[in-house]
DNA sequence: CCTGAAACCTGTCTGC
DNA sequence: TGCAGACAGGTTTCAG
């Protein structure tokens, strides 16, 4: 499920704390438990069990797609992919490496206070950093699409700059940070570009169109809660707003002619070949 | 520099 | 009913 707008609404409930559980922030490590080795990226298993013992959650932020734990010393990073998620939860039992309590939890945090850190990943894509220096994890991400320093004027000479297909750009996390499949397909179509447009051909008029309707869907998703699809479900609603994604034969919603599904750079794409011209 | 394919994984759905 | 194949919200790596 995770582009920006739904590790920011994770982000947001494990920050106030959601369901009766606690907030993160505040909480003190007393054990970890991995169930699969890979998801711990950085550093070896025995390093992180032996730095994570006795820390302190201090405060938590996002970059991109990434969420970030900030503790009394280095930081903890999570990275969801595509289908992992992160919840606190009471009683997980003692600090272990194998036996989880259901079947596709990865890795816990155990904290004294009797609650838990969770993350659970059917894929086994998602990642977990432990480092001093965030950066070495996600320097090389553009800029955030939310950032008030991010004009029309910027993401034009960004888009001059490159020439590339639009849509493949767009999901370039070092082009920009925070936008997946779902969002991209939306905001192209908000912004009447085609996906396959080579990004040196959009005008100021278009560049900035895009921009706008990059943050305007980004700002939805964020609104209702990010999106639920299919067995991953958080309660966000944004699915309920989707114009063209997963709307493949449904009438376009300004013209009524049936959104197509292409595929772009291997990723499955919607469109409407009537609002967005790949031909000027 | 740019594009496309493959790999990493499991679960679900479709079609024969 | 069963089963092979396609496909899924992401990213990295490699070939051309």
């Amino acid at each position: 499920m995770p582009e920006l707008p739904e590790v920011e609404t994770i982000l947001r409930g494990l920050r106030i704390g959601i369901a009766s559980a606690p907030s993160l922030i505040g909480q003190q490590v007393y054990g970890t438990s991995l169930f699969w080795s890979k998801t711990l990226a950085f550093p070896d298993l025995d390093l992180f069990k032996g730095f994570m013992r006795g820390r302190y959650i201090l405060d938590l932020s996002r970059r991109g797609k990434y969420l970030v734990l900030k503790l009394d010393q280095d930081f903890l990073i999570f990275h969801l992919r595509m289908s992992g998620d992160i919840n606190v939860q009471l009683s997980l039992g003692e600090p272990r490496d194998s036996l989880p309590n259901s079947p596709h939890d990865r890795l816990y945090l155990h904290f004294n206070s009797g609650w838990g850190l969770v993350f659970n990943d059917t894929r086994k894509f998602g990642r977990a950093w432990l480092t001093p220096d965030p950066e070495s994890v996600y320097g090389n991400l553009g800029p955030e699409p939310l950032d008030r320093g991010l004009n029309h004027s910027t993401f034009y000479q960004m888009l001059q700059a490159q020439s590339r297909q639009l849509k493949p750009l767009l999901l370039d996390q070092s082009f920009l940070a925070g936008l997946g499949n779902i969002y991209t397909d939306e905001a192209l179509f908000d912004a009447r570009l085609h996906p396959l447009r080579q990004s040196n051909s959009l005008n100021r008029q278009e560049a900035a169109t895009l921009l706008d309707s990059i943050q305007k869907m980004l700002n939805l998703g964020i609104t209702n809660n990010g999106a639920s699809i299919d067995w991953v479900y958080r309660g966000g609603d944004f699915q309920n707003h989707f114009q063209v994604y997963q709307q493949t034969g449904h009438p376009c919603p300004y013209c009524g002619h049936p959104i197509e599904k292409i595929k772009v750079g291997q990723r499955g794409t919607h469109i409407c070949p009537v609002c967005q011209r790949l031909k000027a």
